[in-house]
DNA sequence: AAATTTCTGTTGCATTTGCAACAAAGTTGT
DNA sequence: ACAACTTTGTTGCAAATGCAACAGAAATTT
C-alpha cells in the first residue's frame, strides 16, 4: 500500500492525455469550488489548506469542514443540500486537482498503466479519507468537551510516537473541529493545566499523565 | 453509476473462484467482528442490521456506529485506536460480505470481467459511505438538539419526497446516531410538537412548516 | 512601520443539556 | 401466555456549555 507522499507526488506529477484531469492554482482568500450544480466533480488538495463554508439564508457564516494537504473533497462526497450552497475557500495558497467521478469508473481505451495507477491511488485515498471521517465522527461523539480534547490530544500523541506535539491547527479551528464553542474550550483547556493533566505553550502540548 | 440495489445484488451473487470473497450469516446477538489483529479487512452488510460497540477498560458500552444494509465497514476504514477494541454486533439477523483491502488493488491474472466489476461496485459503495459519513458530521455540528433533530427530518423529508416519513430506526438509536441524551431528545420533540413544527405518532413524523 | 485583521485568553451569566429515576407500552424468548 | 427485556415517554435537578463582551498578542496587509 502505497503512503499519502508517494501518491500525492504521482498526482503532481500527472501529466496524461488520456485522464480528463487538470490541475490549478489559488490564491489565499480565493473560491476554489461550489458544490452546487457541479455534479460528479471531485477535487483533491495537493498542497495548502481550505475550508468548507455555508452560508445560510441569513448569510450567517459557518465553517463545516477544515480541507489539508492530500484531502479528497468535492460535490460527490457531499449529501445533496437543497438548502444553501456550500463553498471551499483557499485558507492559504494552494493547488488542487479537479476530476469527475467518471475517471475512476471508465476505463481507458488503452487500458495504459497511468490511469490505473490513477485508479488506485484514488481508491488509497478515499479509504483514508473515511478513516479521517470515522475519526472525526469519534471526537464529534465524546460526551462532554474534556473527553473531545484528550481522545484528539490522545490520536496527535500516538501519530507523533511522543506525550509532546503541535496542534496542527488554530484553537479556533480546533473548536470548529470538534463543534464546541471557542470560549469553553479555552476553559476546559485551562481547568486540564490546573488539574495537571496537561502542560501548554502556545500551540505546543505535552500530556502529563500515563 | 449503478444503483446500491444493483450493486448489493451483484455482491450476494458473487461466487468466483479469482475473488477472495466471503459471505456469512450470523443470528441476532452475535459478533460479526472485532476491530483488532484483523488488518485490512473489509466488510459489507448485505442485509440486516449490526452495531459498532466499544467496551472501555471499565466495561462501559457505547454504541459508536450503527450499520444498515449496503454499508460497508471493518477495520480498514476505522482509526486503529491502541487503547480499546470495537466490536461489530449483530442487531438482527444479518449476512456479512469479507474481503480484504487487496482485492481492491490486486488484479487478477486473467483480468476478467468480475473482478472489475466487484472493483467498480466497491467504489461506488465506498463513495456512497463517505457521503453517508458527511451527512452525520452535518449533523453532528449543529449547535443544539432542535438543529440536530430538524436538519435530520429535514433529510428524510427530502428523501422521501413528502413532508412525512418514518424513522427508520428506534428513537434510542436516533439519539445515538444524533450524539445526545435520549430523554433531553424527547424534550425536544415534545416542545417541537406543543410549538407545532412536527407532528409525531410513534416513529411517524409531518413536518407541519414550509 | 502603521494600520487592520485575526487569534488567544478570560469572565459573568443564562440556557441547554445530561443524568437519574420511574412507569407504561411494546417486543422477544421460552 | 408468561416472564424478561427493551423502548418510549416524562420530570426535577445539577452541571456543562454557549453566548456576549472585552483586552492584549500575533499575524497580515498596505
Amino acid at each position: 500500500m502505497p503512503t499519502e507522499l508517494e501518491i500525492l507526488n504521482f498526482f503532481k506529477s500527472l501529466n496524461s492525455n488520456c485522464l480528463k484531469v487538470s490541475s490549478r492554482s489559488f490564491a489565499r482568500g480565493e473560491t476554489v469550488t461550489t458544490y452546487i450544480e457541479k455534479r460528479n466533480q471531485m477535487c483533491i488538495l495537493l498542497n495548502g489548506e481550505a475550508e468548507l463554508i455555508r452560508y445560510d439564508f441569513n448569510g450567517n457564516k459557518t465553517i463545516i469542514g477544515h480541507i489539508s494537504s492530500n484531502e479528497i473533497f468535492g460535490e460527490s462526497l457531499y449529501p445533496a443540500n437543497t438548502n444553501n450552497e456550500l463553498f471551499v475557500l483557499a485558507k492559504s495558497d494552494c493547488e488542487v486537482l479537479f476530476f469527475t467521478y467518471n475517471v475512476i469508473l471508465k476505463k481507458c481505451k488503452t487500458n495504459c498503466k497511468i490511469h490505473s495507477e490513477f485508479s488506485q491511488n484514488l481508491h488509497t485515498l478515499i479509504l483514508n479519507q473515511t478513516v479521517k471521517l470515522n475519526t472525526r465522527i469519534e471526537l464529534l461523539t465524546k460526551k462532554n468537551i474534556r473527553d473531545k480534547l484528550l481522545s484528539y490530544f490522545e490520536i496527535l500523541s500516538n501519530k507523533n510516537l511522543s506525550k509532546s506535539f503541535t496542534l496542527p491547527f488554530s484553537l479556533t479551528d480546533l473548536a470548529d473541529y470538534l463543534s464546541i464553542d471557542r470560549s469553553a474550550m479555552m476553559r476546559e483547556l485551562a481547568h486540564l493545566k490546573e488539574e495537571g493533566f496537561i502542560q501548554k505553550k502556545g500551540k505546543k502540548i505535552t500530556l502529563l499523565y500515563e
